[in-house]
RNA sequence: GCCGCGUUGGUCAAGGGGUUAAGACGCCUCCCUUUCACGGAGGAAUCACGGGUUCGAAUCCCGUACGUGGUACCA
């Protein structure tokens, strides 16, 4: 194993797992093992108050499903533990007053109402958000402005403070990142972050960077929203750590919304009709469900082949992969710069791919499933592989396996009643029940002797096998689709057969 | 507003000075299938705009437009 790449996927969990997240976690990951190196989950809750309840067990829980699954992780630990950043606390203050001390950080005691006051004040048409950088902090409260003996004052009476990184007024930062090559910011545009909370906990820009420190990160990828922020961490980096220890950084593109553009959100998926989340959801706080690809009848693999290649590709015409292939041919200079809109169709175009190909044997237990939940009682295993094998190809998602399949199991529901009734007649009533003598007395039963029988039956009534195929479909199925009729006749066996040819005489003799 | 990033059919995209500008999804037509699918053949549809550089630009450079992200004691 080439332990000197560590990609850490780090993940918030105040909003749960979207379809942004699980590509970054899998592009990590295919990174990581690509290069023999180390996966790492490090879960970034350093806002408890906005914290969810179980979202960090569901993110393990997504990528397990994925097949994603972490080296490194708050569930199984690891040589640089702890993996949650809350665990982490005490450690943060150090580095920040590290900072301070060497006069490239400051104590802030500004209350939120100031600054909320200063904002309102120097708010203009041309500056509609004020920020606290290299200009407005000589207007504020901090250890910059305050005398001496008025900070050791407000230190001891423990008021409370924040750290703000000193932002150089003019400086050019200039990074590479691994997508989009050289990018280069004007420090005097950015704003003094904040790096420690007045609670004592770390923002996202002070942690990042020093867990990615201890953590020995080599690579660190994020999505694109994080490249306005960079700037801070290559400056926390270079006075922290050195620039020459900073991870490679590649910040991914976005997914957008299908229609319209912007980021693509929980509430796009409620209003389309499609998931945003790997596997269903649902908000401890507000109850709320977001259903997942996983309950909407993906298969995992086709899942993940899907989010893959929204946005890389290998640069050939292959767009079927298994993890895999994935892990062989990913590379970081095929991700492309720009989002992509999310393309529900295509998804289900993968499923649908993944579905065709996969072994009977495969599909069995999830098959089974599927219809067990909808109330169906699988007994032998053998009728189902066969049926599996005959309607797979009609299935897109795996809940089609039910409409598709239903009717093997028991009598069709409802029966398109209207697509015989208008042209049903008498010699069609007297050509079934020839059919039902025929197969009563047939020792054979295969799709090919039954469909053989039915026609000889047709010659002598001198009928037309077009005009009885359909209704015969009808009374097994109970409507238009599914596969050849001899063959589901085949597997429905000689008494159910000839029990729902019956059945549905009595109904349709019943209309003339 | 300011700062950053981006822009090849409706969508995902290949292509990085000379191509009839691949392929996929979706849409349409036909074939196969006496259903629905699968499969097969075909079709409509694209280099955001304007300037350069060049014999030649989708490709390189500069503008503009548009989109998008950030602009919190959120991540």
């Amino acid at each position: 194993m080439n332990t000197s790449v560590r990609v850490r996927f780090a993940p918030s969990p105040t909003g749960g797992l979207h379809l942004g997240g699980v590509r970054t976690a899998l592009y990590n990951y295919l990174f990581a093992r690509h290069h023999g190196g180390r996966f790492i989950l490090r879960v970034e809750d350093t806002d408890q108050t906005r914290f969810v309840p179980g979202a960090e067990d569901y993110i393990q829980e997504c990528l397990k499903w994925c097949g994603i699954e972490p080296d490194e992780s708050p569930a199984h630990g690891g040589d640089y533990g702890p993996y949650r950043q809350s665990e982490r606390k005490p450690g943060y203050r150090q580095y920040a007053e590290q900072l301070v001390k060497s006069g490239h950080a400051y104590y802030a005691f500004d209350t939120p109402e100031e600054l909320e006051e200063m904002r309102n004040k120097f708010r203009t048409e041309a500056n509609p958000s004020p920020q606290y950088n290299h200009i407005l902090r000589e207007k504020m409260r901090n250890s910059l402005t305050l005398g001496d003996d008025e900070l050791r004052r407000m230190m001891s009476e423990e008021l409370p403070y924040v750290i703000r990184i000193k932002m150089p007024d003019n400086e050019t930062i200039t990074f590479t990142d691994m997508i989009r090559g050289e990018v280069s910011f004007h420090s005097g545009t950015q704003d003094d972050k904040v790096l420690l909370k007045a609670d004592g906990m770390p923002t996202y820009h002070l942690a990042v960077v020093v867990d990615d420190h201890q953590m020995k990160i080599s690579h660190a990828f994020r999505g694109e929203e994080w490249l306005p922020s960079a700037p801070v961490h290559i400056l926390l980096w270079r006075y922290l750590f050195g620039e020459d220890q900073m991870p490679q950084w590649a910040h991914l593109p976005l997914i957008l919304k299908p229609d319209g553009n912007g980021k693509l959100s929980k509430r796009d998926g409620d209003r389309l009709g499609f998931p945003v989340f790997a596997m269903d959801w649902r908000d401890p706080k507000t109850g709320e469900l977001a259903t997942g690809f996983k309950e909407r009848g993906f298969l995992p693999e086709a899942f993940v082949n899907m989010l893959a290649v929204l946005g890389w590709n290998d640069g050939s015409e292959q767009e079927l992969f298994t993890l895999e292939q994935l892990t062989e041919k990913f590379s970081m200079d095929k991700v492309h710069k720009g989002g992509a809109k999310f393309n529900f169709d295509k998804a289900k175009w993968f499923n649908h791919e993944y579905i065709k190909a996969a072994s009977p044997d495969a599909m069995m237990q999830p098959v089974k499933e599927v219809l067990e939940a909808k109330g169906i009682k699988i007994e032998a295993t053998a009728p189902l592989k066969k049926i599996i094998d005959l309607v797979k190809e009609r299935c897109v998602l795996m809940a089609d396996f039910y409409e598709q399949s239903a009717f093997f199991f028991q009598p069709p529901a409802t029966m398109d009643t209207e697509a015989v009734l208008p042209k049903w007649n008498e010699a069609k009533q007297v050509f079934f029940s020839e059919l039902v003598r025929n197969y009563e007395l047939s020792s054979v039963w295969d799709s090919n002797t039954l469909e053989h029988n039915f026609k000889e039956i047709v010659a002598v009534n001198k009928l037309k096998p077009g005009e009885l195929m359909l209704p015969f479909r009808i009374m097994l199925v109970g409507g238009k689709f599914g596969p050849g009729v001899f063959d589901i006749a085949a597997i429905l066996g000689k008494n159910e057969t000839i029990h729902r040819i019956r059945h549905a005489l009595h109904i349709f003799g019943s209309h003339n």
